[in-house]
DNA sequence: TTATAGTTTGACAGCGCTGTCATAAATATT
DNA sequence: AATATTTATGACAGCGCTGTCAAACTATAA
């Protein structure tokens, strides 16, 4: 097992000593509290620094009641969507000396339930930030409502009001990016959808679907295709659609991944894009600039959520923000006629 | 700022005064340690069952000097390999109940130096991994040797003596890669060479360089050219070689990312990727499965490596552990001829 | 001046555990 | 049966802080 901790660091009462004052006024002074005359603060604060004492977060922890960690669970599967949720979450917490618990974790675990549980219960996390598909699962809601601990959703789809979260107007920008589409001449366009536990899949076909209506086009079913948000699974969602004789000019994947696998499936039948067929994603991973042709795509504020998310953790703020998208446009959608 | 510890959580006293016996007897129990009657064993583990009981890391923290924490401090620039580093070692940790403490930082920090001290006296981390580039920056190391903590260098470059660290041989890599190149019928072999900074990039470099001389092909300087690992720097080397009159058949970039720019800039002039330029990588980021044609590279085990590092600073494992790399072939070298 | 309120400080308990050490019980040895 | 040895258990202190409360000190009002 690791080492012992270190032995010779600085601790409150040290600070206490050379300043020549109890250890709660040394803790009055480390926490900003008032009643605290500037003459005995400025001592402190000067004995602290020649010592190089920081508190140590444990024992506060531990006496104070407050971990100062809040957690972030996330599925793995995504590396870049988590990574960014947590480099959001993690410049926040710094403003308030907090700090952020990894906690990925895999929607197949048959033990998923009793590991949050375990987590919950092992370390008091001063909140918790749950993201896709986790944020949509009851059970996982139930049990950190009943330790009380303040919680927020990121990007949940069913059940808004449930609790705090942050998310983006995913059905209208599926809706704005179809639309892209429509107004750029396609009339024939087919859908690639996402993982059906997760719930953005549904939102962004719902957009979808809302502005081919209200475009008057007829959606065919034949070049709407199942996939499950991975690379493999937009490959083979594609060929179910080129399956069929009539083929799309357009396709909406519903995230970028999916489209990938989609430009994959067109250039090995030798199909170009946008030439042949003009392609949009969602998401604006980082590969959308390595394909070529560049993805047009929703760019999902993805680190500013986590920073949100933790925001309201932190912060008691609103109990839901919705943050801006945007969409981008590159080159793999062709401008008809 | 955040809500208070929840308040309904069972304590160590709950189990000792639900199996009749001292909390010290439910603390052996909880903790594996011998002398524990088998009967006394099974009362509480029952007992701690029923109140569904976690023993609080806090508290044990405070009270056993370990912090059940250790730390990974990484550049956030490079998002998959930090995430591909987190995710071994949090897969470690679970191992031994132990968290991951992500410490995102920049080398542009003017604070970096304080940072670290600062984090390392408020959390008693029981062990520290450092990756590139702040594992080979001799301060860092001096004040984590100061503190008498124990730590582990991921892919360090110089002075690897120093400290136990973790590692893959990159002048191996690069040179098997360059010898790829060779045996293929590239003699006209240029190389993007990475951050100075960084000192995977000399070692990747003088493995290039080594192969060019066991084959007796002179390296031509025109063709060698500074990059900073990213994609716009690619493209900016790229240009530069093929100002010359004279263009290699085939280049070695040191990151992926910066073959990927150099791919960009070698189709915005309408030369074709392999049939004009063939191109190697390094790293085997997931974009080389994006990009066309694939890129052929030499992939990092980079979650292994995580893994083993936080095996050593749990298990006072083996001082150091050289880790094999794979050299991927995919689409982008011409064999000549 | 004395009463009153507000400000500054410290004593002390205790957060939930683990380490140390003493004691009690079980087992082995003579 | 008496003693030595091992095994099992608990009492207690204390990890480094914060919360509570009371005491001391200062400013203001009457």
């Amino acid at each position: 097992m690791a080492g012992r901790a270190q032995q010779s660091t600085a601790t409150i009462s040290d600070v206490a000593t050379l300043a020549q004052v109890s250890i709660k006024t040394v803790s009055r002074v480390m926490n900003d509290e008032p009643n605290v005359r500037a003459q005995t603060r400025d001592r402190v604060k000067e004995a602290a620094k020649s010592l190089n004492y920081n508190p140590s977060m444990l024992a506060r922890s531990l006496a104070g009641g407050k971990s100062y960690l809040i957690g972030l669970i996330y599925d793995n599967i995504n590396s870049t969507y988590a990574h960014d949720l947590q480099t959001g979450m993690i410049a926040r917490c710094r403003l308030s000396k907090y700090h952020l618990m990894c906690e990925p974790q895999t929607s197949e675990n048959p033990d998923l339930i009793q590991a949050i549980s375990n987590l919950l219960a092992t370390i008091r996390l001063d909140g918790i930030a749950i993201s896709p598909p986790f944020c949509d699962m009851p059970q996982i809601l139930d049990i950190i409502e009943a330790t009380g601990m303040s919680y927020v959703r990121i990007s949940p789809s069913k059940d808004l009001g449930r609790a705090a979260c942050v998310r983006m107007d995913e059905f209208d920008a599926a809706y704005n990016l179809t639309k892209h589409l429509i107004e750029r001449g396609h009339k024939e366009i087919g859908f690639i959808r996402g993982h059906p536990q997760h719930g953005g899949s549904h939102l962004r076909f719902e957009g979808f679907c809302k502005a081919l209506k209200d475009y008057n086009i007829d959606a065919n079913q034949n070049w709407i295709s199942q996939g499950y948000f991975y690379f493999e699974s937009g490959r083979e969602a594609a060929r179910q659609i080129f399956e069929h004789s009539k083929r799309p000019s357009a396709i909406f994947a519903a995230n970028d991944y999916m489209a990938f696998g989609l430009m994959a499936y067109l250039h090995d039948m030798g199909l170009k894009v946008p030439e042949d067929v003009s392609i949009v994603g969602f998401d604006d991973v980082p590969g959308c600039q390595l394909v070529w042709p560049h993805l047009t795509t929703i760019h999902q504020p993805v680190t500013d959520m986590g920073y949100a998310a933790a925001e309201i953790l932190l912060n008691n703020g609103p109990k839901e923000r919705v943050l801006p998208y945007r969409m981008i446009e590159r080159g793999s959608v062709l401008k008809k006629e």
